[in-house]
This record gives C-alpha cells, structure tokens and sequence, in this order.
DNA sequence: TGTTATTTGCAATAGACTTGCAATAATGCT
DNA sequence: AGCATTATTGCAAGTCTATTGCAAATAACA
C-alpha cells in the first residue's frame, strides 16, 4: 500500500490524488506482468471502475514522470507496456514469441559493460534496455 | 554488391527483382546507420528514385522475410529502423538521447547468460534484443 | 460550503503502418 | 522479340496506438 506517499508525491508537483489514479496505481500494485494500457483500461472496466482509456494514458504519463512507474517496448508488441518501480530492483524480461508470456529475469549484466561502451564510444551512457525472447515451457 | 544472390534468394519465393527493391537494397547498403522506412523513401526520393513508401514497407518487410535484413524497434523512437544483415554481424547500438545519433557497438556479452536464463525460466531462448542510450560527445 | 486549479471524458487529431484493388512491370516461354 | 502469366506497384482508404483541445466534473484547501 503505497498510496500515501505517491500522494505526497502527487502534491509536491502540483498534482492530485485521484479517484481514477488510486485505481491505477492499486491495479499496476496488484498485477505482475507489465501491463499496457489498453489492458489497465479493460481490466478496470472488468472491476466496474469507470475511467476513459485516454485518463488511462494520461496516468501512465504522469507516474512516468513521477518516476514511479517504467514503460517498456517491448519486441514484436506494438503497444507500451507499465511496472511498477517501486519496490522492484531493476531488471529485464523474457517474452515467449508464441504466446505473449512475459518473465522477469531477475538479473542485469551490464554493469561493467557499461565502462567499456563509454571509453569506446565516448558516450555517456545513462540507460539501456535488455530484453530476451524464445519459446515459453508450454509453447514449446 | 550482393544483387545477384539475393535475386536468387528472391526467386527462390516465387519473388521478383524489381527495380525499387534494387534501389531499397542499394541504400541499405550505403548507408552505415539503421534508417527507417520515411527514411528510405525521402532518400530516395532524393536520388530521384520515384517510389512510394507504401513500397518502402512492403520492402523492408520482404527483406525481413529472407533474413537480409533486421528490424530494431529503438527506445523513445516511433518507428522501426532497418539494417542490412549480410556481411555485418550480430551487434548492439547505442542513441543518443539528445541528438538520436546511433553508433554500432560490435560486441554482445549476452552469449552465456543465455544458458543461465535457459535453466532459471524454462524458456528455449532465440533472440535477444539490446541497446544503450546516454548522450553522445557532441551533445554532453 | 465556496473558490480555484487540476483532472476527466468525449471528440477530434496525429502518425506509423497495413490492406484492397486496378494498373504496371518482371518473368519465362514460344 | 512478342506474349501470357503472375508478382509488384501506387494510390486511396483503413487500422491501431497514442496525443490534444475543450467544456464539464472534481480534488484541494480555506
Ligand atoms: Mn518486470
Ligand atoms: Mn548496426
Ligand atoms: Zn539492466
Ligand atoms: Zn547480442
């Protein structure tokens, strides 16, 4: 339950706590997929929550800039999707290419990879995104 | 010059060489970024090449077919780019989030942890995607 | 409870990409 | 070279995700 501090949060930038956020943010607590937002949509009107998939976008964008939430793209989708951050280290995903199934892969490798890509590339290097696909157990 | 086998590779599908895919192929050769398909189709049109981008897609989408070509879906981008396969090998990128500027990275560190993900998910792994983003010399 | 600024829903819009279809052009055969 | 066949092209229209304008609704706070 971390309704409290977002709302603080919320707040300090000028933002409210609303009806429509609290049932979003509860949502994207509650699930353990990354969901786009077509999906946060259907699955609150599913829970008879009244929100217009466009507030759906709207929240999204407003708890990305909070930093609260990560959007990811993720191959052969043509949708974003949203996790929560709070709570979860960072960490990549699997995709089964059949079925849609998404892991977590509770791993990042690139720590030193990084150093190397700076002095090769003279970039500074400030994120990257990881991202395996295959065939799930029951796709297989 | 890869015209001739892939003209081959081309029939072989019941498909034909035709004069925009030569110029589709052409430019991707020359070109050392990944373009995207409006990319291909305002360069051409540059080089007096008349084609449609209805035509680029199609294209880009045959090549896709054949495996000469791969599609990369980059972060904060809304587009797909496309690069050349033949004669490059397997790499990453890294974009600049400033400037969009994309470099090639010819390493891939992800060969062992493929087993390791293997054990841990049960997944039979395929294909993995991976990029870098930061801020390149020019924009830091 | 009343005031005010934020948020919402609805409609319209933007942008990447795809599809239907008639005209065009590549291929293979004579 | 000429012809028949069939893939390919261009144009228009459509699909899908995501964004924007604006008036109505509502959260925040006194
Ligand atoms: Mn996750
Ligand atoms: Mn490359
Ligand atoms: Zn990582
Ligand atoms: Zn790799």
């Amino acid at each position: 339950m971390l309704e409290p501090t977002i709302g603080q949060g919320l707040r300090a930038t000028g933002r409210r706590m609303t009806r429509t956020r609290k049932a979003v943010l509860a949502l994207l607590e509650r699930t353990h997929q990354p969901v786009s937002a077509s999906e946060i949509f259907s699955q609150l009107q599913e829970a008879d929550v009244a929100i217009d998939l466009v507030t759906v976008y709207r929240t999204v964008n407003v708890l990305k800039e909070l930093g609260l939430v990560v959007q990811m793209d993720l191959h052969q989708e043509n949708q974003s999707r949203y996790e929560l951050k709070e709570g979860r280290k960072h960490h990549h995903h699997i995709r089964c290419q059949i079925c849609g199934k998404i892991v977590d892969l509770l791993l990042c490798p690139l720590k030193k990879l990084t150093k190397l890509i700076e002095e090769r590339t003279q970039f500074v290097v400030d994120d990257h995104t990881l991202e395996f696909s295959g065939f799930c157990p029951k796709c297989q």
